[in-house]
DNA sequence: GGCCCTCGAGTTCA
DNA sequence: CTCGAGGGCC
C-alpha cells in the first residue's frame, strides 16, 4: 500500500489511490469472508479501510460509486448494473457433422474468392461449457468485468470476478491502454462434485451441472460467496482494444498466455478440413478425461485480416463456427400434445413429456414444430419417444419407439379450430403452418403481440416481462400497446394488487417512461408486421429514416414496388408491409402510439465516406470480390445497396455480363464504374 | 428453376 | 436452437 500521508496527496493521486483501494478492499473482503486463509492480516485489511475513509473524508467529491464504504451493509441492490459492450460479444454458427464443416470452409473460400489451392489457416479449440465474460483493463488494471448478456449489453460482475484467482488484476508489461479480454468462466468437474456435496450437507439445493454451478456462483450479490466457489477461466478472445499487438488468433493466444491468462492447451492450428476433423476427433476422445465440460470444438480463421474481410452475418461471424458433439439422448413417455397459439396465429404443437434428465437438465416439454412433423414421425400420445437437446439446448422429439407403442394408440388429430378463440384455423397453400384466423378477437394473438411489443429486442421495458403484460391484459388494464403508456394515469388500478407495492409501481412507471422515446427500428419491430423481424425493421428504418416516410410509401400507389427496392425486401415482405398500413385497426394502433411516443428517426451512420447516403447497385459478375463482400463493404461505408436501378441510384458497379440494369443506368444517366474502379475508390476508407 | 444464404417465427429451461 | 420460406444470384 502506498503510504503517502493523506494530507500530502494531490487530487490526482487521491483519485488513483481510491480506485486501487476499492479494488483491493473488495478483493480482500471476498478472501476474508470466503476462504480459510485471507491474503493479508486483519490489521492490514483494517488499515486499507481506514485509509480509504481518510482519503474520502478529505476529498469527498472523489468518492467512487463502487467505494467500499458505500457497500458496507448496502449490498441489497437486487440486480447487477448493466454494462454496454463496446464491441459486441458474439455467438457462433453451428456445425453438427463433417459436411457442415466442409461447407463452412467452402463458404469462406467463396466469400474470399479463394480457390482450393489457397491455404487458409484455422485455429481449432475446445468449446468450454461455461459462461462468457468480458474483462476490461485500462492502463493494465482490471476495471470492469461484464457477462455476455444479449451480446450488446451484459451485467457488471466486477466484484465477483476479482475473487477469481486465475484472472490477473493487473497486466504487466507493455500492453495497450485499453484491453478487453474475453473468455469463459467455468467450474471443474471435481470442484462441481465437491460443491454439490457441500450444498447437500448444508441442505441447500444441488446444481444440475458445472455450468449452472458456475453461473450461480458468478451471479452472487455477495462476492464473498463467489470467492468460496472455485471458478476458473480460459481466455480466447478480445473486444475493445486500443491497439492490437497481434495479427492472428494463434498469436493472440500466445500474447494472452504471456500476460498470465490461462489459455486452453488443446488449441491447435490447422490447414485443412481434414486437420480440423482430426483435432475434433482427438478432443472427442479425451473429452471424458478433461477436468472441465466442453460441448464441441470451435474453428476460427486464424488471420485477423481475413476475419475482418469475412465480417458478420447477423450476430455470428462468418469466420468461426462451433462443431458440436452429438447431443445426449434419452427415452421418455409422450403424455400429451398441447397446441399453442403464437402472435401470428400459428398453432404450434408442444410435446408434454414424462420428466426426464437429458444432458444434466430435466426436460418435460419439447417442440414438435408442426402438423406435418407429427405425421412424418408418427408420434402418438402414450408412445415412448427418443428425445435429445438440439445443440444441447432445445429439446426435440426424434422418434417414437414403435415396439413399445401401447395398443390402441391413435394418430394425433390436429385441430382445425383455434383452441383459444375457436375461430377456424387454416393452412395457406404450400404452407406448413396452420393459423388461427381470429386476428384481434383471438386472445392468444392479442397477448402474444403485446408480449412481442415489450420484448427485449423491441421496447424492452424493464420489469414488464411477458408474465406481467399477460396479467395486465387479463385485468383489462392493457388492451393495445399504447395502453402501456397510459398505465401511469391509471396507477390506482395497480394499487393493492398482489405483488405490486408502491416501490415496484414507481419502478415500472419510470421504466415505461424511459421508453417513451424509442428508436424507429425498435418501434417497427415491435409492431409485429408479418415478415418484418429485427433485421428487416432496421433495413426499413435505414432506408426511409422516419415512420411517416414509411407510412406514406406503404399507402401510396405502387407502394409495394417502392418498398421492394430496398435490398432484402421482396414482393412478399413488401406486400405484408403495405397490407399492414392499409388495415384500419393497425393504423389506429400506430396513430395511438404516435400520440404517446417520440419516435426517433433512424440516423444513418456518419462514415465521412464519399459513398455515404448513396444508393449503389452491383450488376454483372464481380471477379475479385464476391457479391456478399462487395455489399458488406458498401454498407460499411454508409451506402445503401439496392437490387434495381432507378432514378434514386447514385452509382452502378457493373462487371462483365451486366445486362438490363446496365442499360437502364445508361438511359437514366447514372454513373457506371467497373469493379477495378470500385476497389480503387474504396481502398483508402476500408480497413 | 434451382440453390444458397438469411431472416423470421416458432421453441426450452435455468 | 430449428425449421420453413423469402430474396437474390446463377
Amino acid at each position: 500500500m502506498d503510504d503517502t500521508p493523506v494530507k500530502d496527496l494531490t487530487e490526482k493521486e487521491a483519485a488513483r489511490a481510491l480506485a486501487q483501494l476499492a479494488m483491493d478492499i473488495t478483493f480482500h473482503n471476498a478472501r476474508y469472508h470466503g476462504e480459510d486463509d485471507p491474503a493479508i492480516s486483519d490489521a492490514a485489511f483494517d488499515a486499507l479501510v481506514r485509509r480509504n475513509e481518510a482519503i474520502e473524508t478529505r476529498f469527498p467529491h472523489l468518492i467512487r460509486k463502487d467505494s467500499p464504504s458505500r457497500q458496507v451493509g448496502a449490498k441489497a441492490s437486487s440486480k447487477f448494473a448493466k454494462v454496454q459492450h463496446r464491441v459486441r460479444m458474439l455467438s457462433l454458427g453451428n456445425a453438427f457433422n463433417e459436411e457442415d464443416v466442409t461447407e463452412f470452409l467452402a463458404r469462406i473460400r467463396r466469400f474470399l474468392k479463394a480457390d482450393e489451392d489457397t491455404q487458409i489457416a484455422l485455429m481449432a479449440e475446445p468449446k468450454i461449457d461455461g459462461l462468457s465474460i468480458s474483462l476490461r483493463y485500462e492502463d493494465g488494471a482490471l476495471v470492469q468485468a461484464a457477462t455476455r448478456g444479449d451480446g450488446s449489453e451484459g451485467e457488471d460482475v466486477t466484484a465477483n470476478i476479482r475473487t477469481i484467482e486465475e484472472i490477473p488484476q493487473t497486466l504487466v508489461g507493455d500492453v495497450p491502454a485499453v484491453c478487453e479480454i474475453r473468455g469463459e468462466i467455468y467450474m471443474s468437474k471435481a470442484d462441481f462434485t465437491a460443491l454439490n456435496e457441500r450444498q447437500i450437507a448444508e441442505e441447500k439445493s444441488a446444481f444440475a451441472n458445472p455450468r449452472n454451478a458456475a453461473a450461480g456462483s458468478l451471479r452472487q450479490l455477495d462476492p464473498s460467496i463467489t470467492a468460496s466457489r472455485p471458478l476458473k477461466f480460459f481466455a480466447y478472445a478480445w473486444g475493445d482494444m486500443s491497439a492490437l499487438p497481434f495479427a492472428a488468433h494463434s498469436e493472440a493466444l500466445e500474447w494472452l498466455e504471456n500476460l498470465g491468462f490461462p489459455t486452453n492447451p488443446l488449441s491447435k492450428r490447422c490447414n485443412s478440413v481434414a486437420d480440423l476433423l482430426s483435432v475434433y476427433k482427438h478432443i472427442e476422445i479425451v473429452r471424458g478425461e478433461l477436468e472441465y465440460d466442453i460441448d464441441g470444438v470451435v474453428y476460427k480463421v486464424d488471420d485477423l485480416a481475413l476475419q475482418d474481410r469475412l465480417g458478420f452475418v447477423a450476430k455470428a461471424p462468418r469466420w468461426a463456427i462451433a462443431h458440436k458433439f452429438p447431443a445426449e439422448k434419452a427415452i421418455t413417455v409422450l403424455l400429451g400434445i398441447d397446441i399453442q397459439v403464437g402472435r401470428t396465429g400459428a398453432l404450434t404443437p408442444v410435446a408434454k413429456l414424462e420428466p426426464v434428465t437429458v444432458g444434466g437438465v430435466v426436460v418435460s416439454n419439447a417442440t414438435l414444430h408442426n402438423e406435418d412433423e407429427i405425421a412424418r414421425k408418427d408420434v402418438r400420445i402414450g408412445d415412448h419417444v427418443r428425445i435429445q437437446r438440439a445443440g444441447d439446448v432445445i429439446p426435440q422429439v426424434i422418434e417414437p419407439l414403435l415396439e413399445k407403442r401401447p395398443k390402441g394408440a391413435q394418430p394425433f388429430e390436429y385441430p382445425t379450430h383455434c383452441p383459444v378463440c375457436g375461430s377456424e384455423a387454416v393452412r395457406e397453400d404450400g404452407e406448413v403452418v396452420r393459423r388461427c384466423t381470429g386476428g384481434l378477437i383471438c386472445n392468444a394473438q392479442v397477448v402474444e403481440r403485446l408480449k412481442h411489443f415489450v420484448s427485449r429486442r423491441a421496447f424492452d421495458i424493464e420489469g414488464l416481462g411477458s408474465k406481467h403484460i399477460a396479467a395486465f391484459h387479463e385485468d383489462g388494464l392493457v388492451q393495445s400497446p399504447a395502453d402501456i403508456f397510459r398505465i401511469k394515469v391509471q396507477r390506482g388500478a395497480l394499487d393493492g394488487k398482489e405483488g405490486w407495492g408502491d416501490q415496484s409501481i414507481d419502478n415500472l412507471i419510470s421504466a415505461i417512461e424511459e421508453r417513451r422515446t424509442i428508436a424507429l427500428d425498435r418501434f417497427l419491430f415491435g409492431l409485429g408486421i408479418r415478415h418484418v423481424g429485427e433485421v428487416t425493421a432496421r433495413d426499413l428504418a435505414k432506408a426511409f429514416e422516419t415512420l411517416g416516410a414509411i407510412e406514406d410509401i406503404a399507402r401510396s400507389e405502387g407502394g409495394a414496388e417502392a418498398l421492394s427496392d430496398v435490398d432484402g425486401i421482396g414482393t412478399v415482405v413488401a406486400e405484408a408491409i403495405v397490407a399492414f398500413f392499409h388495415e384500419p385497426q393497425n393504423r389506429a394502433v400506430v396513430d395511438d402510439l404516435r400520440s404517446e411516443l417520440t419516435i426517433e428517426p433512424y440516423k444513418n451512420e456518419q462514415t465521412g465516406s464519399t459513398f455515404e447516403g448513396q444508393t449503389l447497385v452491383f450488376t454483372g459478375s464481380l471477379e475479385q470480390l464476391s457479391r456478399a463482400e462487395a455489399k458488406s463493404q458498401a454498407e460499411k461505408l454508409g451506402a445503401k445497396v439496392s437490387g434495381s436501378v432507378s432514378s434514386k441510384t447514385s452509382l452502378v458497379i457493373a462487371g462483365p455480363g451486366a445486362g438490363s440494369k446496365l442499360k437502364k443506368a445508361e438511359e437514366l444517366g447514372v454513373e457506371v464504374i467497373d469493379e477495378e474502379e470500385w476497389i480503387r475508390r474504396t481502398a483508402g476508407s476500408l480497413n
